[in-house]
DNA sequence: GCTGCGATTGACT
DNA sequence: GTCAATCGCAGCT
């Protein structure tokens, strides 16, 4: 079956809403694991958002988010974690959608295992690092195609949610001149949307 | 070269 | 609710 590329050059803001529902296949390891998205982040290019890894100029550490759309921003933190970004806008313009969460729908056990100290299966998956963790994803997935055929890590688009479906708020995390923006969406009542914290330090 | 801190999580009170 | 873990990056000297 063709599944046509989708455009994701339009800002990541108009881009993050889409996301939701999309499912995200994982055969890292060579069990394939699927998640469903239920919560995002946008974050912007450079000069215009602050929260944003661009936001001062093109760096090793960023450099995907500069290249074409459609491929995996995926980056360390905390000196532990993972994070996954989906890259959007034109190419060059450094827009990027983080993935905050979804529910794990496919590949549970494998999922099970990679996330031991999870509680229940409604936790594989609700949180950033908590995402790339169920699906093994790590730095080696950095600039990956989602949308090629043979990609070890899919992204399949789905049916729009539908507005009233939809929450929005300020972004998790972000603090200083970027709080402000409501740049985070999530699918209301899906128990797999991580909970909203407030900016601080 | 040195320093501060982060798009977080999990353990603990 | 609070807090430590842990290290690469970015910014500055």
């Amino acid at each position: 079956m063709m599944r046509p590329r989708p455009d994701l050059t339009a800002h990541a803001r108009e881009i993050a809403p889409l996301l939701l529902g999309s499912l995200l296949t994982s055969r890292v390891g060579g069990v394939p694991v699927t998640v469903r998205i239920t919560e995002v982040e946008a974050y912007g290019g450079v000069g215009e958002d602050p929260g944003s890894h661009a936001f001062r100029r093109e760096t090793p550490r960023n450099a995907t988010m500069f290249g074409p759309p459609g491929r995996a921003y995926v980056y360390f933190t905390y000196g532990i974690h993972w994070c996954l970004n989906v890259v959007t806008g034109p190419t060059g313009s450094a827009g990027a959608v983080l993935l905050r969460a979804g529910e794990v729908v496919a590949g549970v056990d494998v999922a099970r295992e990679r996330r031991i100290s999870a509680r229940s299966d409604r936790d594989l998956a609700r949180g950033p690092a908590r995402l790339t963790s169920a699906l093994g994803v790590t730095g080696e997935r950095d600039g990956l195609d989602l949308f090629a055929a043979r990609s070890v890590l899919r992204l399949m688009l789905t049916e729009p949610a539908s507005d009233a479906n939809i929450g929005v708020s300020a972004r998790t995390g972000v603090g200083g001149a970027g709080a402000g923006t409501p740049w985070r969406f999530f699918l209301l009542g899906e128990p797999s949307v991580s909970l909203y914290r407030r900016a601080s330090r």
